[in-house]
DNA sequence: TCTGGGGTCCTAGGACCC
DNA sequence: TCTGGGGTCCTAGGACCC
């Protein structure tokens, strides 16, 4: 075995604990990473978790939103994506919001259109509060960090105590805390402390009882736990896994054997070996390895023409986000696809076509002239299509990309892409666009574009925290 | 009338090479 | 007429996450 595999990436054929000998795995033993002699040869997972991050947004800059049942809505105000406390046990997740709004209203919940722009703002306010607690922060989502502390666990909750209230008193937002000696466990115990009313948000697992620890796995559905979903868990179901607790007790080769390298990870995670990597440093930080644009319309689309003029507006977007993390792409591929509750298959995406780029590019021109010459024929003119999409893959570093003399082509050599970008930081997204994207319409309500097939945000909030014009006014009497 | 968006990783299978 | 074995790379599809 390759030992230069341990600390890197995890090989693909086996699961390797990271930080422990592995003998009962690979018949080999590995380094332990040095330690102090006060401190833990294994550091501790810290995983800090929004409750209910979106409707805890929504509350930031409206009090009046403070104990009422409060619900998000995806884009297109299509079904419920977040529940405050108080809405949960009326409305499930994830269901039609057309199907309950008639409920909802008699039932006094309040529903908001989702505000991305907000919560992305403020996700990041939050995790730079978290950041000067623990040095090493990966932010997993934009509601979750995974922290590491070398430091006892006496020492350890206390912080995490302090943590959650800077986060509270600084952004608005509440947070649950877990610690456990991996990311699996980390984050049953985090669940465990906010089902429980006894821990006033910080839950270490180390802190309890063996017998604790059977009853917590014994009580959490194996579709509970992290990387078990749906599928999976009708399998296990059918092997007579119904528990964390009965995974955590399953064979670890047998696992692997009948399912995947990923659930063999997962049981000796609940052992408490840590298998998971740490993200935080894959890919110099946070680079995409791919970028995805696509949008459902707020009605169905027929013909090239609108469906040019929305891919024009995603490929805009996804080149801006290219920029951003200073890459190119190689490759570019678009989709359609029509409603699965509107086809009698079950279809619901249609043509994914893609083409090779002659060199790589970020200008959304040459993206644009390549979609427009080579791909969009090979749309249905005639189908009733709900949602398209952009994706860019084979993206590679601009600063370690020299074309040949002569292959220049591709290169937006008169910086539109920038220009774009300087443009909107100043005025807005979307206040300056090339061809379709350009803008006919301000209207919020129509989504930014104006387009009639733009989404549909009907109970928008306010993006206190990044527009000028929506800057909440506070007076005092 | 009306059912989200943006990612990741793994695996199997095919193409291709020597 | 017989028709290998071992390896890499790429891609599509499936599963998962929030």
């Amino acid at each position: 075995m390759d030992v230069s595999n341990t600390f890197g990436r995890i090989s693909s054929w086996e699961a390797t604990p990271l930080f422990t000998p592995t003998a009962q795995i690979t018949g080999t033993t590995v380094p332990q990473e040095v330690s102090h002699p006060d401190e833990p040869a294994q550091s501790s997972i810290i995983l800090a978790d929004a409750n209910s991050f979106f409707a805890s947004c929504e509350r930031v800059f409206d009090p009046t939103l403070a104990h009422k049942p409060v619900v998000v809505l995806s884009n297109n105000d299509g079904c419920v994506v977040a529940r405050s406390a108080e809405a949960k046990p009326l409305i499930a997740m994830g269901v039609p919001w057309y199907q309950v709004r008639e409920m909802a209203e008699e039932n006094g919940i309040v529903a908001r259109s989702s505000n991305y722009e907000l919560y992305g703002s403020l996700s990041s306010r939050m995790m730079r509060v978290m950041h000067h607690f623990f040095e090493h922060q990966e932010v997993y989502s934009i509601d979750e960090c995974f922290l590491r502390s070398r430091k006892p666990l006496d020492d350890i909750a206390p912080l995490c105590h302090a943590m959650r209230t800077a986060v509270l008193q600084g952004v608005g937002i509440p947070v649950s805390i877990g610690i456990a000696p991996t990311k699996t466990l980390a984050k049953v115990t985090n669940h465990w402390a906010k089902r429980n009313p006894n821990f006033t948000g910080v839950c270490a697992w180390e802190s309890l009882s063996e017998q604790t620890h059977d009853e917590i796995l014994e009580q959490t559905p194996v579709d509970d736990i992290w990387g078990v979903g749906r599928r999976l868990m009708r399998k296990l179901v059918a092997r007579g896994i119904l528990t964390a607790k009965d995974l955590r007790d399953a064979d670890p080769t047998m696992i692997r054997r009948k399912f995947s390298v990923l659930l063999q990870r997962t049981v000796l995670e609940l052992r408490g070996t840590p298998c998971v990597e740490d993200a935080s440093n894959a890919l110099d930080g946070f680079r995409k390895q791919q970028i995805l644009c696509s949008r459902m319309f707020s009605r169905p689309v027929v013909g090239h023409t609108e469906i040019r003029q929305a891919l024009s507006v995603y490929v805009q977007n996804a080149c801006r986000r290219l920029r951003r993390q200073n890459c190119l792409t190689s490759t570019v591929g678009i989709f359609c696809g029509v409603s699965p509750y509107a086809s009698s298959t079950g279809e619901s995406s249609l043509p994914y076509v893609t083409t090779n780029l002659e060199t790589p590019t970020d200008s959304p021109l040459v993206i644009m002239k390549a979609i427009n010459e080579r791909l969009v024929d090979k749309i249905d003119p005639h189908t009733h299509y709900i949602r398209a999409g952009v994706i860019l893959t084979g993206l590679v570093e601009s600063a370690s990309y020299y074309p040949l003399e002569g292959f220049e082509a591709n290169r937006d050599t008169h910086n539109i892409g920038q220009l774009l970008d300087t443009a909107t930081a100043r005025f807005g997204q979307y206040s300056l666009g090339l061809g379709y994207g350009g803008i006919r319409g301000q209207g919020r309500k129509d989504h930014e574009t104006g387009a009639t097939w733009s989404m549909r945000r009907e109970m928008l909030s306010k993006r206190c925290t990044t527009r000028w014009d929506e800057m909440p006014v506070v007076s005092a009497k």
